[in-house]
DNA sequence: TTGTACGCGTTATCAC
DNA sequence: GTGATAACGCGTACAA
């Protein structure tokens, strides 16, 4: 039968004992520099790799980092889990990574079975769904931490990264004003996504300043297709910008005003949020508000392992940025 | 100290042995109905799980896959990690997600890890420096297997999942012909990649068919920027039609043709490939070929499955299709 | 049907 | 400096 080399299979070769090759493989030990050399060169020979569970059962340090997200596929998240991914490698640990497809139900079975892989922490992004967390208060009791990301939840149980959202709206709302605009139609995705209801906040925030009207709100899940809200209010006149929850949604205005030849920026104003690659690609390019999705995701890590090992690291700067493309007028 | 509960814990509860435990807790058992039913509820009472580490170091089964990617936050891998995502889910897997940031070297130190966690098996999308999978060839010795996905290595030793980049290209070409075009430009990454390679044969499969002269070829790595290619050979007006190796090739391309204001389609058709998401959000829409990256991420791990279990699963249909939308002008 | 005893691979403790 | 031994949580052959 086929089977990995273990430290008894090098013990054995060199005939020494287990517990001098676990402590020669790991370092602590100031052995008989020849018998290091040896043991080490056994172990190359051998092709030797440690048993992270064994190890893990006994030292309970698992080296394992969970995470849930509503979608893998979706490429905010994707580009958050790169930002994990790097961190979590730097500091010598795996990613376990799992999705929820927005569902509570899934959310908690999820959690259980990362419990049973022996994380030491869980991150996550939780559902639509999931408007508590009293699912992972659990966790504490079992020496486990977790951290809470990109969707707001407003129990403070756990610590909690996310995107000063209203401050993005703010910074998108203080442009538009600044490049002329006065009339803002924001469109979001559901009036129950709290990371909408700020941006949208931040931008009547800015509003308020100017002694403007706040913008004219409007939900997909509840006022119909972008197409449908842009024309309803089109006839009404009621907007020159229209700032949207997120860069798809931008994109999908952008599109809609293309196809029935309204000029963007030139007759409306259009801007995004989050800054995704497909910014470059709509036409004209769709300036947008800037969070740094990798950042987050290594602040997400380094936030849990610090819970972990109860120190303290430096906190990352991920305040919204501006980032200027062709997608809104310009003062003339 | 915390700790989570163990079967001994429930044993000790309940004044039973572990074994018996162990034995209802598996359903291995016909024991006493009154007995399983104290046990089940002292588990959910005491909310133990199970220990999927000391579980695996018994039976040698961890129920963990390692997956190895060039990089997490590109939307193609992380369409097809969903797919995968699904899959282990139903089967009871778990995923370890790894990126190589395209580092032959960092693939090297990432299957040493997996191995050290134990996964059963490996899927592994190459880095673009990897040609060999020498790395790879220790696991079978090991009880371990792999499946390769996506990127072409020339080694036949394990299962090998891929699109059929020379049908997806063919497909495009007989296309391109059928709609009226006759002088093709393909803009490829590099020459190096195999995948691109075999697309850019199957549009000179279908030109040869037709007795059309084959592609002008270039690759961004060596021929400079698209916008570059793309002025270079207008001049010498060499193409009616760009073939595109992917999508974000393809947007560059309508980019390009929007910014100098050339007209897409009526002047130039682009046909992009992988029908990502961003070819909705082009203007024109960018019509594309489409592989099925969900489908894709499934059977790798099903293949993969397959070969450490001995079974047989059937074979998902990932051939390519055509998506057309209004990037490529129609014979009038 | 149930309990006892042992081993999976590793590390920590304590002798020597 | 090195080796025997126990323990982590679990599953299972074997005995009862």
């Amino acid at each position: 039968m086929k089977r990995v080399a273990t430290i008894k299979d090098i013990a054995s070769a060199l005939d020494v004992s287990t517990s001098t090759v676990s402590r020669i493989l790991n370092g602590k030990n100031q052995s008989n520099a020849q018998l290091v050399k040896e043991v080490k060169a056994m172990a190359r020979k051998l092709n030797y790799q440690v048993n992270t569970a064994a190890k893990g059962l006994r030292t309970n340090k698992t080296k394992l980092i969970g995470i849930i997200v509503p979608e893998i596929g979706d490429d905010f998240f994707a580009a958050i889990l790169s930002g994990m991914q790097e961190a979590s490698e730097e500091l010598g640990y795996n990613l376990l990574v799992c999705q929820s497809n927005e569902s509570k139900k899934k959310e908690n079975q999820l959690v259980k079975s990362l419990i049973a892989c022996n994380v030491e922490g869980i991150l996550i992004a939780p559902s639509k769904e999931t408007h508590n967390i009293n699912f992972l208060k659990g966790l504490p009791a079992l020496g486990k931490h977790a951290v809470i990301f990109d969707r707001i939840i407003d129990q403070e149980v756990f610590p909690h990264i996310s995107f000063d959202d209203e401050q993005g709206g703010y910074l998108g709302g203080k442009y538009l004003i600044a490049s002329g605009h006065r009339k803002l139609l924001f469109i979001g995705l559901s009036e129950a996504l709290k990371n909408g209801v700020a941006r949208l906040s931040g931008y009547n925030k800015a509003l308020d300043e100017s002694d403007l009207p706040n913008c004219t709100a409007s939900f997909l899940d509840t006022d119909g297709t972008a197409s449908e809200i842009l024309d309803h209010h089109w006839q009404e006149g009621a907007y020159d910008a229209v700032a949207c929850y997120n860069d798809l949604i931008g994109a999908q205005v952008i599109a809609h005003f293309n196809e029935i030849g309204v000029k963007v920026p030139q007759e409306v104003s259009v801007l995004g949020f989050d800054n995704r690659p497909l910014c470059e690609y709509t036409f004209p390019r769709l300036s947008s508000i800037e969070h740094s999705t990798n950042k987050m995701g290594r602040m997400a890590v380094t936030t849990l392992l610090d819970l972990l090992n109860e120190t303290e690291s430096e906190t990352l700067d991920i305040a919204p940025k501006l980032v200027e493309r062709n997608s809104v007028r310009q003062r003339s």
